[in-house]
DNA sequence: ATAAACTTTCAATAATTATTGAAAGTTTAG
DNA sequence: CTAAACTTTCAATAATTATTGAAAGTTTAT
């Protein structure tokens, strides 16, 4: 495999499991052909590059920076704007399970905890209910603690030990 | 706030999860209904319940029995077929871990491994696309290993020391 | 065998989501 | 100040994805 296949390929497939996981195709492909290079692009470069429109490039460039994981670079001397993402992977998994968990996983937490804790008034269906979503409430919330604290230690020392103690 | 309001809320914000995370609003919705039921259901009630058509019903039904999260239960002396979902949060994880795992995420984790493994022909583009397809390949195979990893075990004691550990 | 009870399939349609492109907006250079 | 270089916005359109409903298929009871 050329470089060109290789390129096409991971940008390509970066976008479908984008898609496959809520992700917009666009937005995931911006983002990995900006992994992969070597220099901050501008809007000209990444439109010519993913063949797509400046407004597509713009609003998803937009998002990406939203997301925190895109950042403009201004290069002196030049007038347009170059853009950049975290190269370190590490990093780019932070914030995108920051994100994750602060906009979609934290407010359903918050539903499940309202609706586990409506009055009991001693049919089965109601607490039927108030079980299985507070059974719900306590895995998600499991699930994002461990996410976070996973994702914003140190890393390396203590995911190390946490793989030896789990393989 | 009553049961009815709380049923809704919570399949509506199910259904909403689901959509931001890629799944069809049906499915997250009947596996929901499912979830919180005192008892098995059968089609008709299904769609009653949730306003769908019997087709829309019928797929759905399917897929989640695909993803091996929703079972068919022969009531004795009746004609119809009823439908449960697994109850326990946590075998509920485990099956959508080790699906999205089998389905999504190894196939992507083989392709950054060709991916990284062309022939390094000493440009710098061909030197940067290796390395961070490279890091991404093993921060993506030590994600799913840990993930399933976690999400298989006899859980409870293993994931209590883990959140121990890092909390 | 056949009719009733039920489920599945799938082409048509609707709903949602992504994308375009051009007009409006902004910034910088002269 | 104003023209050029650039970016953003957003209504229109295209592409994708979900949903319907009725015909075809299947199973069971008689």
């Amino acid at each position: 495999m050329e470089y060109q296949e290789a390129k096409e390929k991971f940008i390509s497939t970066w976008g479908s499991l984008g898609t496959l996981w809520g992700i917009n195709k666009a937005m995931a492909q911006i983002q990995s052909l900006l992994f992969i290079s070597t220099k901050a692009l501008s809007m000209e470069e990444i439109m010519d590059e993913l063949k797509i429109s400046r407004g597509n490039t713009s609003m998803n460039l937009r998002q990406l920076m939203d997301w925190g994981i895109v950042t403009k670079e201004l290069i002196p001397g030049e007038r347009k704007e170059f853009f950049t993402t975290e190269k370190d992977v590490q990093e780019l998994a932070r914030h995108i399970a920051k994100e994750r968990s602060r906009r979609e996983i934290k407010p359903v937490i918050k539903i499940l905890k309202d609706v586990s804790s409506i009055k009991d008034d001693g049919t089965a269906k109601t607490k039927e209910l108030i079980k299985q979503t507070k059974a719900l409430h306590d895995l998600a919330e499991t699930a994002d603690t461990m996410m976070n604290k996973i994702v914003n230690q140190e890393q390396n020392w203590i995911t190390k030990s946490l793989l030896k103690l789990i393989k």
